[in-house]
Order: C-alpha cells, then sequence, then structure tokens
DNA sequence: ACTGTAAAGTTAACATCGTTAACTGAAAAT
DNA sequence: ATTTTCAGTTAACGATGTTAACTTTACAGT
C-alpha cells in the first residue's frame, strides 16, 4: 500500500493519540493498526512487540521532560529559585502529562516490560539536573551527596504525582496548592540540620 | 465438591499466593481456579470480577499496614522517634511486600477497576497516623496543616518505594542507606523553617 | 525484456485472557 | 414425594498479543 515509506510514523503517531485517549491497556494492537488502517501483524515489522512499541514513546517522553527541564535551567540561574521552578515543572509534566507519565513511570512493575537499561541515560541526566541545582545552593557542605539528595526530591515530586493522579490526595485540595506544598517541603528538605 | 464451605477463603488464599509469586497480570483466573482445584467460574460465585476478588487483597494489605503502625504508635510515645519509626515501618512494609504494595498503591491507574471510595477509610486511617505524629512535634505552630504535611510526606515515602520497587533507584545505593535517607529527610522536612 | 530475490503487507490461526449463559447435581424445605 | 434452592460445571463469546505462512510489490542482474 502507498504508505510512503513511513508506516513506523504513523503507527508511532496513532499509538500515541490511541494512548491519550484510552490509557495503555485499551490501546491495543488492533486498535492502533485499524487507526493507522493496516493489519495488526505490520506493526510487527516496525517494533518487536507491544512493549518496544511503546518503549519509543518512553523515549518520547522522556526527552519532552528533559527538554522542559532544560528550559528552565536556561531560564533561571538562581540557584534556590532554578530548584523550585525544576520542582514545579516536573510535577506539572506528571500532571499535565498524565498518560506518559504512566509509561515512563508508573506501570513498569509487572505490566510492561522493564525499560532497558541503557535507555535510562535520560532518565539519568534529569536526575542530574536536579543534582547540579541542589549543589548549588548547598555548595561547601560536606557529607552532603547531591546525587543522593536529588534522588530523595525525586521520590517526593513522583510520589506526590504517583498519588495525585490515582486520585488518593484530598479533594479539598486543590491541585496548585499541592503542587506548592510540594514544593516548598522540597525546598525544606535540604535546609542545613539546625542542631 | 466437598469443600467444607470455604471455597472462598481456598480462592483467596491462592490468589494472594499466585499474586506474590508471578504478579497481577499474570496471576489469572484460571490458574487460580486450578490451584485450588475448582473452575474459573466459580470463583464468579464469590467475586463479582477479578478486581473485586483483588479489592479483598487490597482490604487485606491495608490491614496489615495498620496494624504495624499501630504497633508502632502503642510502643513508641516519642514523637519524633515514633515518626521516625513510622516512615520507617512504612517504608519497610513496602519494600518487603512489594506485591501488596503494588494492588495497594501502584497498579490503579486503569489497569485495576478505581478501589472503591468507601474503603478508603483503613487508608484514610493510615495518614491520620501520620498527621497525629507530626501534630505532636509541631504543636503549637499556627499555619500549619498536619494532613497536608503528612500528605506530603507520604508522597515522599510513597514515590521512594516506587521508584525501589521499578528499580529506579541507583544500586550503588544499599537498601537500608536508601531508607535511612528518606527517614532523615522526612523529619528534616518538617523542621520550622529559620529565616 | 525476463527472471530472481528481497522487502512490505496480509490472511489465518494459536493460546490465553475475563466473563456469561445454560446446565447439572445434590441437599433442604414444603 | 415433590419442589425449590444452592454450589458447581460445561461450553462458549469476544478480545488480547503474537506467530507462521502466504501474497504482492519493487527492484536488481543478466
Amino acid at each position: 500500500m502507498a504508505r510512503n515509506g513511513d508506516l513506523r510514523r504513523q503507527i508511532l503517531e496513532q499509538a500515541r493519540s490511541l494512548l491519550l485517549a484510552e490509557g495503555y491497556a485499551q490501546a491495543s494492537m488492533r486498535k492502533i493498526a485499524n487507526a493507522v488502517g493496516c493489519t495488526p501483524t505490520s506493526i510487527y515489522l516496525y517494533f518487536d512487540s507491544k512493549d518496544s512499541l511503546f518503549h519509543s514513546l518512553v523515549e518520547e517522553g522522556m526527552t519532552r521532560l528533559h527538554e522542559q527541564l532544560e528550559t528552565v535551567v536556561s531560564l533561571f540561574p538562581d540557584p534556590e529559585d532554578r530548584f523550585r521552578r525544576l520542582c514545579r515543572g516536573y510535577l506539572e509534566f506528571g500532571l499535565e502529562n498524565p498518560e506518559f507519565y504512566e509509561i515512563m513511570f508508573l506501570l513498569h512493575p509487572e505490566q510492561m516490560m522493564r525499560y532497558p537499561t541503557d535507555k535510562y541515560r535520560r532518565a539519568r541526566r534529569n536526575l542530574q539536573i536536579f543534582a547540579d541545582a541542589i549543589a548549588a545552593f548547598r555548595r561547601g557542605d560536606p557529607n552532603f551527596d547531591p546525587i543522593l539528595s536529588a534522588t530523595v526530591v525525586w521520590s517526593l515530586l513522583h510520589g506526590a504525582i504517583s498519588l495525585h493522579l490515582a486520585k488518593r490526595v484530598d479533594v479539598s485540595l486543590s491541585t496548585p496548592a499541592f503542587v506548592e506544598q510540594v514544593v516548598e517541603h522540597s525546598v525544606q528538605m535540604l535546609q542545613p540540620h539546625n542542631p
């Protein structure tokens, strides 16, 4: 059929759109194929499995997130301000792209084949962005590991997004208020101890 | 067949064991039925669906967690010590019961029917335990909402467990070291601001 | 121009899944 | 003794991811 050799692109496009519209489980190979106008088996010409198809979307999501964080870094030089905005940026990315966030970080456990280790580099780069920002306003403090702190901060941000997406956060809290609280606590978490 | 009217119990038992052994997706109705020694359809005599079967396990998990936290409360009266141990207890519960934790908090998004709202009470009680512990060592501080702080702390603990279970945390960190870091940051998060 | 080959796509099928309708057998109630 | 009720089964439906085998298309080499 005449598809100008861009069937792969079309598949990714429709997979993405179906993912956003109906979620991972409902985005079946047959639905994707139908949306594209080919047979389910054709998808296997370009992707090893459903998992590996969605891994490509994970990479798209990682890139988006990375770009968003890099933009923050480039625009805001003040360490604490930058850190705050990074946190806010990460939270907003998760809350505004729930389906992307889901396949990127949420439904790996058994649901989806593990994202190949060698592709974690972009995720790792995002962690490094946080570590650098943190290091900037805790410079000169020994026994302080930026990567470790960044991991803990990431845990907080990730947990907040997860609970919010799962609607486990009390609805009496508005979303922006919750975001600000999490950001404030992130900053507080990094303050030097007062004995 | 002679099953002393405890088929329901047997189903729950095998479902739990299969869940722990192979995870939610692989624990199929047919496998459960096979393990019990009945037909898949018999399960529907006692549970409306696969979801509602596993919701019963969610409740078992919630109860376990609740008991574990209540034990901590009853044993350790000192506010900060108690709070620390609550955090540690929650983290350990999650890390030591990954499959339970998964169905309790992790794979709701689309994967599993939403856990009925009216059954959130036990989860809510667990949040309240944290809120009370937090309130105890921030007493007298106005514009400080214990439930809000408890939610943020919960986010941190939940995120740490999620990332660890998804093997996203750098392996160079030992698990106990990571747990202690998270606990320390939880405490730090609640310190009064120093301007 | 003819033929051989490789790529691109399709058809048909497999095994598995959650779930339902219709049936059977036994025990309890009238 | 007959009817009703309960507990469980058989057989099937529609949907899923995936594979093997086939067809069609395009393009080389001679």
